[in-house]
DNA sequence: GGGATTATGCTCGTGCAGCGAGCATAATGA
DNA sequence: TCATTATGCTCGCTGCACGAGCATAATCCC
């Protein structure tokens, strides 16, 4: 190489222009002033780090809208129009769907497709030809992959999913297009991480998430990031042995907290055979329950206390602030609150009664994990190693001087 | 103020500082060639920081015992022996503990004191006193305290401990000196902290603690960070509901795996009636099994295979590299460690069972709970305002140009 | 309508901390 | 004795943020 380029490896320090980017990422209508108040930044260097994004085409400013307070009006600081995105993809029980994000996490209409019945070779290859789509449409603005999978995820792959059928499939390595950084998790944890950083849980330090669609899937969420063990298999609570002790669990054990709350427990009560969709089961149970069917109303309340009681034990190991119910945890909890309530608090330890945190309804039922796995995904964008790709490929070939 | 206190309240970059201290607290036998590499530094910074730290009286440099190796010969880089210290405190069944600790974590020798039948005032009066004695004798040098104490922590307060017989005592407020950091939890999250750092569990990114005197306590560590959820009263494992759900538990929930392990299991499964002392009942019990009777072999396994079963779904639920295991749990583990470890595979979800995380001996069976706290303590030194404040009170009045 | 008030934007000089080249130093080994 | 190896130290350089001072642009109030 020419003797010109002395320290060209060297570590660049961007911390700053990370924590503007992370902030304008998490409250997409902000302004400069805003910016130097909450990061603690002088305004001269809000000036100058600002101007740094524009100049990579990560940020825009346009006139913001008047405030009617007095003052020199501010600019608004924006997402850049051809600024960097990611592409999320959900694999849940009977659909795939992929949508693109944005910064500061406005998701596009997302692309769906019907499954059931594919191996998973033809599923990932349908779902990797619209990936490539997608890049092919956003070229290099296309920074980073985002999959969320119903299933338990070990180690980057899907080592089981009794919803899919699936068994130990590298669903990443299927997915990876050429240079971009994958993410992958399961559904309910990405669906935790968008509940915590813009959903139900938004501000809580620590946070549970509970799903159930089949099964049970949660994950604690520590100030917005995921606590997934070391191989990214936590939350797996539906088999933490709150049941039976004799009852068989597909998973190997016994006794699973997963066989006691779902489709499944639901027909076990009422007497009926194992559900084949025990999703579907559930809601008609459901239903039947709301339009007043006594049993199946009993057997919702049973499961209600079921679910109750799990959480309240989850809760006193885990210490969370808040915890957010989305899938059947809560449709179970709309139609039964008071049992799961009630079953919540006497699980509790006592010193916890006083003040339980609250459960709530998560905020994103429906695209949840899709925004999680967008989330994760920009994680990886709003880093250095994702700041430093982006400005070499915006940039021609750096000069020598 | 005189015009000449110009950017005084400005924030120190001090993160290079902190790297290398840092360092040195965890690999107490070091030297500038290995920070410079461990750290990433060039050797002209490891040179600078090191002198800074000496000027401050963190650090001293002594000649190194000759490696044998070629080259020029380092120094090494210690622990000045006039550095900050730290005071840890473990309040225990029987006993409190108070113990200095130095950079580094060695521990000098500890004070030990009965407590038995004493009223919670008169306990923390006389631990209150032995810390200003420990404080007359080191000065400034005393930095930090950490408390460590059998109960359950939350929001700062030792909110409940069955085992001391103490309800919501602010511990830490009673045995704070003056303008002392304290830190305070959970005997069994301090003793984790301590095997995660230093012991059993040193480099897993996440590691599971179970110890076990009277019912369970435990902690998930994350690379070293304890996570004790948004009060602090994260890992009571024990009140996760495991056990029989018609039985009632002090707590005042049912069916918590607590009384399935410890002393009070053991006099349950054995027909006698519940322990006084549940710990040394189980010792007793212990004791029993190791010299051949059966019967008190059989209530050993019973209990051997509630303790695998447990920590199995837990291991499901939050995924460590390792289970460390102190107290009875080891007790346990050493006599019936097959029954355990049979147990604790049923337990697992089939894709783990190839390759568990392994269950290890904790390291610290003795002093770990004060080592944790000593660690915990030590955090708040090795941080930007400990290390400010620690400036302030080495050097005289800062003097205006 | 015109100053007073309030808030933000921009420029510029300053300081800190780490980099890395080059040279000095101190051991081993042939 | 001199090559080799490894570390220590000096020094000029650079990136980044700070913060004072001034410019700018709105509302408020008389």
């Amino acid at each position: 190489m020419s003797a010109g380029e002395v320290g060209r490896a060297r570590a660049l320090h961007v911390r700053g222009m990370l924590d503007v980017l992370r902030h304008v990422h998490l409250h997409p209508e902000t302004t400069r002033a805003e910016l130097a108040r909450d990061l603690g930044l002088s305004r001269g260097s809000a000036t100058e780090i600002v101007a740094r994004l524009r100049a990579l085409g990560l940020v825009e400013e346009t006139a913001a809208e008047p405030t009617g307070a007095r003052g020199r009006p501010t600019r608004a600081v924006r997402r850049h129009d051809r600024g960097p995105v990611v592409a999320a993809v959900d694999v849940s029980y009977e659909t795939w769907r992929l949508a693109v994000a944005h910064l500061g996490g406005e998701l596009e209409e997302p692309r769906r497709e019907r499954h059931r019945g594919q191996r998973p070779e033809e599923v990932l290859a349908r779902i990797s030809e619209a990936l490539h789509e997608t890049r092919a449409a956003f070229g290099t603005r296309l920074r980073a992959l985002g999959v969320s999978v119903t299933g338990t995820v070990s180690g980057g792959r899907l080592v089981e999913s009794a919803t899919l059928g699936w068994r130990d499939v590298d669903v990443a390595a299927r997915l990876r297009i050429a240079p971009l950084p994958v993410v992958i998790g399961n559904d309910a944890t990405m669906a935790g991480v968008a509940e915590a950083r813009r959903g139900a849980a938004t501000g809580a330090d620590v946070a549970l998430h509970i799903a159930i669609e089949v099964g049970i899937g949660g994950v604690v969420l520590d100030h917005g990031r995921a606590t997934v063990g070391s191989t990214g298999a936590g939350g797996e609570f539906g088999h933490l042995p709150f049941g039976d002790p004799d009852r068989p669990c597909p998973c190997g054990a016994r006794g699973c907290w997963d066989l006691e709350v779902d489709g499944r427990a639901l027909a076990r009560i009422l007497g009926d055979p194992p559900p084949a969709a025990p999703r579907s089961t559930a809601d008609a149970v459901l239903r039947r329950a709301g339009a007043g069917d006594p049993a199946a109303r009993a057997a919702v309340d049973r499961v209600a206390q079921n679910l109750g009681r799990g959480i309240g034990g989850l809760v006193n190991a885990l210490d969370p602030r808040i915890v957010t119910l989305s899938g059947l945890a809560a449709a179970v909890f709309d139609l039964a609150g008071d049992s799961v309530r009630a079953a919540y608090r006497s699980g509790l330890m006592r010193f916890r009664r006083h003040d339980p945190p609250p459960l709530i309804r998560a905020a994103f039922p429906q695209d949840g994990s899709l925004r999680g796995a967008a989330e994760l995904a920009f994680d990886t964008v709003l880093s250095e190693a994702g700041l430093d790709s982006w400005r070499a490929d915006a940039r021609p070939a750096p000069e020598t001087a």
